[in-house]
DNA sequence: TTCAATGTTTGGAACGTTCCAAAAATGTGG
DNA sequence: CCACATTTTTGGAACGTTCCAAACATTGAA
């Protein structure tokens, strides 16, 4: 016995079968208390962990969920990540991260990695490109996956996909800064083309056609460099621009930082709206407005969705939007 | 064969016994470039895939590395885990990632789940707290554990630490201060008594000493709000400070919060350096002096040595402290 | 042609669980 | 005290790999 106590060890120091040891572990009900308490008492006693991957050898079920993100150095994945690892915690599974940086072939080496590791299920904020290939293998495998925030297969219902409602939050952007006064509403940011983009944009669209303003629509990478050169652009191309929808916080933490450089007052000659509500909307200056979608409790009900698939079969539906809610803050502010 | 093809279906079809298969799969170079061939095509013939767990039972040698980290939503340690991974994936690890979020027993819980699992190492960034019952767990389990940025067995010699050079850092942020013409330093947050906290500011309050400054301390939560009000608090105390380090760059994004929105001149009236050199600080205005542990080479470190120590036995230093370098820009500026 | 050395392949026995059908223990009503 | 239902417990047989000692092939030298 100079290894690891096994199951075997506990069964022969309280005097019971190794089935029943087993039977405790898997807190089945069967066990009476008095032996239960006895089992518990011998594993303590010895020392005894549990080999999951024994488990999971018989019962092909690892307790594993894999967690892919495009970028996690975006805070709001990182947020997303950190509270959707502590619901599964809480629930006894443990989560395999993987960051794919936006690479489709690094996502699909990771991908099927984490199948090799025999994950129960995947939740997935894809990177584009490669599409087929990526969903295929883990189709394949026939793992459940939910895909998040994204969606590579949109309509094919292959992979049931859930968002925030990114449209309806574009839609309460602008009309929260037509409320505010504003007279010439730009969006910015979010690669043109991304399904995404298009969503977010289609609200502002919307709304800005319903009231006969001429849409000034700025696409590009969603990072605080692209927010803060667009502030000068506007600057040169559209003077008249009072108002500014970011296609995220990023983008729109860029434009903070380039007005303040310029001297331009956010809040009063430029009113400025984000999406996604990273905390550090909360601490810029000034405070950025932002369309949130709650991330915790975004994370939650995933988590929630994925376990109900995996343990009792529960499919989740195939397309789901979940509510977003406008927080109004300084840059976007009151008059 | 409804189920998951098994190497014993690869090695029928490729003609061979499932011992070569499995040399083929370990990248054995005892068999012959032929077969290793044939057994590759078999594989890809009837789709199979890999099953860790088994391999794991048998061999006790998971490729899984366990990532423990006390804050995810601290950007800093997003970025590490981000370059830890894509590090550790590369060599064919899988990380599995948990975030303690400081509490200590969720970390003893997260420890003992990632046991079970079979991780073969751990690098972790502990949560304070009951420090004997965590790093007990992961002893008795005798799995290999390298502590980062933090350590809750400085000394001890129980887990090989390795951290930047924290003191240096605080050195080289208040001379470049000094140099910069600042006649009264501060130092900004961090909580009082934690061991990093104490670290940096000694680098500080040697060289304030050393020029017979008097130094100013204002410990506290290492969080943007708490920068943020402490600017007020500086401003009412010590009217005299016109420079300040911060113990992380969240406090110094705070802190350049709060001057923006107070008309503080940042680079001339207040000169402000950080600590971590997280991405934010390229971007904020004014962009923000920090001390850089170059995190994508500290994740590239850290990952090779536990990689080395998993595979090769190679136990690292009991302590080892990186190099730091000062990334000078406009908040700390050019006169 | 034979022998030794070397290069390749192989069958069975692990690894530590869970599953299952069946056995043993316990309880109940007559 | 028996027959029966019910509650608990149990011994193998998986699960899909890796490991090992031994078997088989091939090569070069004698």
């Amino acid at each position: 016995m100079g290894q690891r106590p096994t199951i075997l060890d506990v069964a022969k120091k309280a005097g019971v079968s190794k089935s029943t040891v087993s039977l405790v572990l898997q807190k089945n009900s069967a066990v009476k208390e008095s032996t239960r308490v006895a089992v518990r008492q011998a594993m303590a006693d010895i020392g005894y962990v549990y080999n999951r991957s024994a488990a999971t050898l018989r019962s092909s079920c690892s307790g594993l969920i894999g967690l892919v993100i495009n970028d996690l150095r975006n805070p709001f994945f990182a947020e997303f990540a950190t509270s959707f690892q502590m619901e599964l915690a809480q629930n006894g599974f443990a989560t395999v991260l993987a960051n794919t940086d936006e690479d489709p072939l690094l996502q699909s080496r990771m991908i099927s990695s984490l199948i090799e590791h025999g994950v129960s299920g995947f939740v997935i904020s894809p990177s584009y490109g490669q599409e087929e290939d990526t969903l295929a293998v883990i189709e394949a495998a026939g793992v459940p996956a939910l895909q998040v925030f994204r969606s590579l297969s949109q309509g094919d219902n292959r992979f049931p996909f859930v968002a925030p409602d990114y449209k309806l939050g574009g839609t309460r952007a602008t009309e929260h800064l037509l409320e505010m006064g504003c007279k010439r509403i730009a969006f910015l940011g979010g690669l043109n083309g991304r399904p995404v983009t298009q969503e977010r944009m289609s609200g502002y669209l919307d709304v800005i056609a319903r009231n006969n303003q001429e849409p000034v629509v700025l696409t590009g990478e969603a990072t605080r460099q692209f927010g803060k050169k667009m502030v000068d652009k506007l600057a040169a191309d559209h003077p008249d621009v009072d108002g500014v929808i970011c296609f995220n916080d990023l983008v729109g933490l860029g434009v903070l930082s380039a007005c303040v450089e310029l001297g331009i007052r956010v809040g009063r000659d430029l009113r400025v709206v984000g999406f996604d509500d990273i905390e550090d909307c909360q601490d810029s200056f000034p405070a950025m407005s932002s369309v949130s979608c709650h991330i915790p409790d975004f994370a939650k009900t995933t988590a929630a969705q994925i376990l109900s698939w995996i343990n009792d079969g529960v499919c989740p539906p195939d397309q789901q939007r979940s509510d977003v809610e406008l927080v109004i803050r300084a840059s976007s502010g009151q008059a």
